[in-house]
DNA sequence: GGAAAGGTTCATTATGTATTGAACAAAGTA
DNA sequence: TACTTTGTTCAATACATAATGAACCTTTCC
């Protein structure tokens, strides 16, 4: 326990010189969170990724615990997520067996994932489903299949426009 | 009652010509359910459009609940929110004072009224959140204040790539 | 070995959103 | 006027998803 006072610099004098204003932590957090909300993930996650964003150095898991007033369960998975999204990145620091998580700021090849991981197989689901719709047609009558392969004709120009927004997505973030 | 009959073709020797087979209607519901999900709408919304975008001629709201097995509330509320984005339009038919409905086929309005509505919000929110970070950033120690300018600087370009996104996406669907 | 810290898992609980259906209003119709 | 059809509203319910926290490993340290 002793350990605990020197392991982190958070004790003595009731300095928190690093540590941002709480002002500041909720606008950032704030940020992320709607960010998450846009994306379609869980608020812990944002919250976690806003913290650590803003955060001068990287982590550990119960100092985050601590900061956000989240339950271990949610801040280990959130962390896990992040991790698995490449989102965050696990650093070691001498003499202590915690692992500390910093952001990846290249948010570019985070965006990429998300598009991969949950835009991607959305396309591929409805490409799918369009030739399931175009296999269905041609059993229909004459009348019936003309009107049908009209419309599935806007759609088939909807899928393509979706599949070519990611390459552009993803090339203005490179700038 | 003998009005219900006459009223719309559905009966009479068990024709349905103009009716999609069962399983057409259940791919083609399928494909704007997914859609649906992916615009952060409603299943039963997807469910309504869907039905409609395939439908050889316009349907009032009790066949659209018929063929879908959802409750008049539902089905209320579905099309007054695609009314109100004008994903459906409604027409009139002589001696039947039902309302009938009728997809918008021009996705690109409706896509147009989604983004302004739904994306268009989140990014003004976020320009929002980012003066705010900016004006709690000048508050701060000079050596906090010159990481949190280069991370803010960092979401500043992300927002202006959110931004450029929604022009691009228009004009793929005008072609 | 024993104790404690760090971390994960997962059944339970909470929360937010969609759906339902009954009550209600409006507008014909007889 | 009484009755039917058409459609809306909204409180109650169902449902899906996220958060919780206790039980449980694993590792480290004495």
């Amino acid at each position: 326990m002793a350990q605990l006072v020197s392991r982190n610099g958070k004790r003595g004098r009731g300095s928190v010189a690093h540590v941002p204003s709480a002002p500041m932590r909720v606008a950032m957090v704030e940020f992320f969170v709607s960010l998450a909300d846009l994306a379609g993930l869980p608020k812990s996650v944002g919250e976690i990724y806003g913290l650590l964003f803003f955060s001068e150095k990287p982590l550990a898991m119960d100092e985050i615990i601590a900061q956000l007033h989240l339950s271990k369960g949610s801040a280990s998975q959130g962390l896990r997520f992040l991790r698995s999204s490449q989102a965050v990145r696990t650093v070691c620091q001498p003499g202590d067996r915690r692992d500390f998580y910093e952001p990846e700021l290249a948010l570019r090849r985070l965006a990429a994932g998300w598009l991969k991981e949950k835009i991607g197989p959305r396309l591929a689901e409805g490409e799918r489903k369009l030739g399931q719709l175009e296999a269905l047609i041609r059993k229909e009558s004459p009348g019936l299949r003309r009107m049908h392969q009209h419309r599935i004709g806007r759609l088939r120009s909807w899928q393509k426009a979706g599949q070519r927004i990611i390459p552009f997505a993803l090339g203005l973030l490179k700038g």
